[in-house]
DNA sequence: CCGCATCCAATCCGATACTG
DNA sequence: CAGTATCGGATTGGATGCGG
């Protein structure tokens, strides 16, 4: 239990749990929350629209990612009072402005997956 | 860059199994590679050294998680056939290259956090 | 149409003990 | 110093059924 920890470190030190860093990873590093952001970066959708788009995700883990979303103010839901009910999830400001750093990380993807396949193949076999 | 697509669809389709950015999401989407990642941003880091310095990992998770970084070409392992054992772990180019990406996202985390955590403290209580 | 509740299997991960 | 091996609690997440 040696506390390496000073009391008084920056509060973006990542290896910190309350750092802003730490938080957002354990929001984005979940398997769903990315694809659903990126799913609503057209425009607004519907839940059935999204459970269709967002293919393998199960109804319980779309509404528990659309609720965390929400609850972080990255979506904003809107209930329309009709018949069928009508329910329509879209980004927010702050959402939206998530979407530039997570199409970075898109395009490193896009650009490296070859690289990393081809590691994993060596280190596998070599 | 030779592209993985299996079937018909495009192989950059966030959704598909197969797709780049899903890879990469389930790589970084543990709790701990990020943070290894940016425990090397700096150079090369002895075992214990980074053990010692990203706070609350165990041994089990410090090496697996290296040596998926490893696997995937990421990160080079570097033994000193010495006695004591030395071995060092610093990022590949491959590896380095993530840093940017990375860094956006932890840019994004430091300038929106007071807002996601006012709209979690809106959402609790209203 | 939207979504909550429950059950249950799979996985994750920390703790602990041991090794060259 | 730098790991490996194993156990068990905690968490994740899919399947199913029900309710507004």
């Amino acid at each position: 239990m040696t506390s390496v920890e000073s009391g008084d470190e920056p509060p973006w030190n990542p290896y910190r749990k309350a750092c802003p860093t730490r938080q957002l990873l354990d929001r984005i590093g979940d398997r769903w929350t990315v694809l659903v952001v990126g799913a609503l970066a057209d425009g607004p959708r519907r839940y059935t629209e999204l459970a269709r788009r967002i293919e393998g995700v199960s109804q319980k883990m779309l509404t528990q990612t659309l609720r965390a979303l929400e609850r972080d103010g990255l979506v904003v839901r809107t209930v329309h009072p009709v018949i069928p009910p009508r329910v329509e999830y879209e980004l927010s400001d702050l959402g939206r402005s998530l979407l530039a750093p997570l199409g970075a990380l898109e395009r490193w993807a896009i650009d490296n997956i070859a690289d990393v396949l081809a590691a994993r193949e060596d280190y596998d076999h070599g």
